[in-house]
This record gives structure tokens, sequence and C-alpha cells, in this order.
DNA sequence: CGCTATGAGTGATTTGAATCACATTACATA
DNA sequence: TATGTAATGTGATTCAAATCACTCATAGCG
């Protein structure tokens, strides 16, 4: 499969760049379609390829040193991963892997960093980006010192629930919830801890299933009391 | 106290730029002496300045939302904190306070902003800056989910360690190392802990204290050891 | 020089999540 | 529709770290 304009003109980072770069891209770049649970990026090493997410979820995740599996963030469509090698020509810190089935387009980090050198915004765009990490990895990191767990949980599913439903609404959705494993792992708890407070959400009706792609959060509102710890259960 | 261009030229990040602009910055700068335990930038507010640390020593902490500290960075003279809003304009995500007397310089954030765009070498060393720290958040986050308690002090340890200490040394030595509490709140583990953790380390001569200024590692291999989980204590 | 504050050291007790060892359900696809 | 696999659900047991309630040590300071 070929990389078009049309198809990088969808990505946001893109869209002040003329037909001209948007091809130079495009002619350097590469499409794969990877299976759930594939390998994108690798940990440790030169990946030297930034990676655009088109279609599909993607997780960064890391192993600590015994082996144990940590889950840092997850990959929209739109959004991209392996950014960090265009500041630091480093290797890339943490391994990125399909959650579903996905499409990625490749851009060698060279010719992305060529590209911003040429255009501020692109710059700017991923230094905005690269910040973002850092509050998303801050707040995260906030996370896992709450001693309550069930609170953590809370808290972790209130940042799934998207931005626009959580003021005004009192029920919201989260679409392709992660699986109770993939929560445990972003909140450095067992799977069954994960299960055990989803059973006491579903029991009193705060959050429901609406089969494994949909996850119906019907009380907003304690959610969020619990998330930020001014209610119990 | 006045800002000189010569003492901004002690930053590498500054080492590029002409005197013009050393002392365009210099004007637009501030230096400010904070005593120990002293709030530098505050979490959650426009700051609108970056401050550069000149003497002393800073932590990056953050609090959940239940009041429990966080501890997240350290920051040492030469380095510098709160470059965050330099990408995005938003507010500092943690708090910064200083674990000593501490002298910094502050300057606004957006002449900062605008010299760096002048000078693409400063944009590029504050990218590099903010990769450094995702990099090092990545670590501390993998650290987080270390099961075996004495592995995860003895991996904050050998992190402490100075760089060229690291491979060759069989012993070395940290200068100012953080308190048993600064330590249990980067690690989420109780002070009480750590403290049994440095009984564990000292009775079997594996670290040592001199004073409070300085704690010795006298078996720099048994720490990495132990750090990377191929050795038990 | 003693006073105070902060940091470090320690035992007893509690507790709550991990682990283990399964059962059950859902789903994808042959 | 059967079949295998991934995800979820659940109880029993274990265990290690938190908490509590102290004492002791040290540094800084008037």
């Amino acid at each position: 499969m070929l990389v078009t304009s049309e198809l990088l003109k969808t990505f946001s980072l893109f869209e002040t760049l003329d037909n001209d770069d948007l091809s130079y891209l495009a002619q350097r770049s590469q499409i794969e379609r990877f299976a759930r649970r594939a390998v994108i990026l690798n940990a440790g090493s030169q990946e030297e390829q930034v990676c655009f997410l088109f279609e599909g979820r993607l997780q960064g995740v890391d192993f600590t040193i015994d082996g144990r599996e940590v889950g840092l963030y997850f990959v929209d469509p739109g959004d991209y991963c392996g950014e960090l090698s265009v500041f630091d020509f480093g290797a890339q810190p943490e391994t990125v892997i399909a959650l579903n089935s996905a499409v990625v387009v490749f851009i060698p980090v060279e010719v992305l960093r060529e590209v911003a050198t040429r255009h501020p915004a692109i710059m700017t765009g991923l230094g905005y980006k690269l910040a973002a990490r850092v509050r998303q990895m801050t707040l995260q990191r906030s996370l896992l010192a709450l001693p309550n767990i069930t609170q953590r949980v809370c808290c972790q599913l209130w940042m799934l629930v998207p931005e626009d439903h959580k003021l005004s609404q009192q029920s919201s959705e989260i679409k392709n919830p992660p699986t109770h494993m993939e929560i445990a792992i972003m909140l450095n708890v067992s799977r069954e801890t994960v299960t055990r407070v989803f059973q006491h959400l579903q029991k009193q009706h705060i959050v429901s299933r609406d089969g494994t792609a949909k996850l119906l959060i019907n009380d907003l509102q304690t959610i969020k009391g619990v998330a930020e710890g001014n209610q119990q259960l």
C-alpha cells in the first residue's frame, strides 16, 4: 500500500504543510498493517522512525528489569509515537504494541527532523506533543501514589472519559475500553483487583458493559467524586 | 542582586548565545535566593517563568488529590525547570521546592520563547531536555512497578550514583543524598520501609553514612546486582 | 549551651492487595 | 455450531508493607 499526501493530511501535525512537502514526506514513508499484540516499536533500539497511527489503537508499554509489564499510554488514530528521537537522536525508551489490528504510517526520523527544521509549526507541534506527554506522565505518576485502589481505578476511568462529556453530561461511554489487564498494568495493581473494583462499580450500577467494545458510565458524578476522593464506595 | 551575562553563560543551554542576546536575557531576568523548603514554582499556576538553578538543589514534587507528596525529579546547579510552558503555554504541572538554600535565575517564558525562536540551538536544547525528562520519567515509572522494595531502593540508589562511577569504580559516594523521606515519596513507599532497607544495606556494609552530607556506596556491584534483580539480599 | 526541629531507628500490630487456583463467559473463526 | 482462546469472575490463603507509637540522634540556632 502506498502513502499518499491525502493520508498524511489527516494528521493534524501536518495540516499546515503544502502539497510539495506532503508528497515529499509521503514518498519517504511506509504504511503497514499490524495484527493485534504485534510489536510496532521496540524498546531500546534505534528505531529511526516515527509512527503515525491511522487506524486501531496502540499502547506504549515498558518492562521492568524482572519482566513485569508496565502500561504507559494509549495512542489513538491521528496521534503518533516514537517522536522522542527527533529531539535527542536517542533510542526508543518504551515498546509500542498494537492493542487491536492497526494501520500505521512510518516516517523516517531524519526526514521528519528535516521537514520540522524548515517548518517551525511542525517543530512547535512536536514540542507541544512532548510537553503534553510530560503532563500526562506527571498525572499518571500522581495516580500511582493514591493509596486507595478504588480511587485509582476511578481516576483512570475518569481520564478515559471523553473531555466533552466531563462537564454537563451525567452519563457517558468509553469506546473500546482497555481490558482489566491493561488497566492493571497502568495502575500497578493485579488484574484480579481491577476485576473486583469493576464488580463493585457494576453492582452499584455506576458502570455497566455493553459488549466488549463499550463501557457505559452511568453515573459520571460518582466516578468523579471517588476519583477526587470526595466520596467513598 | 543583578543578573549578568557572565552568570547566564554558566548555563550550558546558553553557551552558543552571543553577548547581545545574553545581556538581552540578563536584563529581563531576575535572581532570587530561597530558603530550604521554600516553594519556587507552584503547581497549577501560570508561572510564566523558567527557573535556572545556580546554587543549591531543587526537587520537583507533585501532590495527589488526597494530599500525598510525590517526588518527581531533582534539579542540580546548571540545570533548569519549568520549561514546559515554553512549548505549550500551559500551567506548571508540578511544584518545585528548594531542598537546601538555593539561588535561582528566573527568565520570563515569553522572553525565552522569543530568543529560542531566533536561535534553533536553544530550541533544540529545550527539546533535548524535554526528551530527557520523558526518558527519566519512563525509567522512574518502571521502577515503581518493581514488586520487591529492596530492589526498588537499590535501583534508585543506582540512579543517584554519578555516571562516571558506574563503570570501573567498585565504590562511590552520593553527595547530599536525599533523606529517607525524600526517597520514600519518590518510590511510593513509607519512610520506615526505606529506613529498614538502609539498615539492612548498612549491616552488610554495602553502604555507609559519612555525616548527613555524604552516603558512601561501598559495594557498587551489589547495588547494581540487586537493582537489576540478579541478586537478593 | 541547652532548646527545638528534623531526620533516623525500631517493634508490634493491622491490613489489604497479591497470589493461587480455579470457574465462567464471550468471541472469533474454522 | 462447535471449539479454542482471551477475558472476566471469585474464594481462600498468604504475606509484606503500612501504620502506629514511640525513642534516639543530630544539626541549627538564639
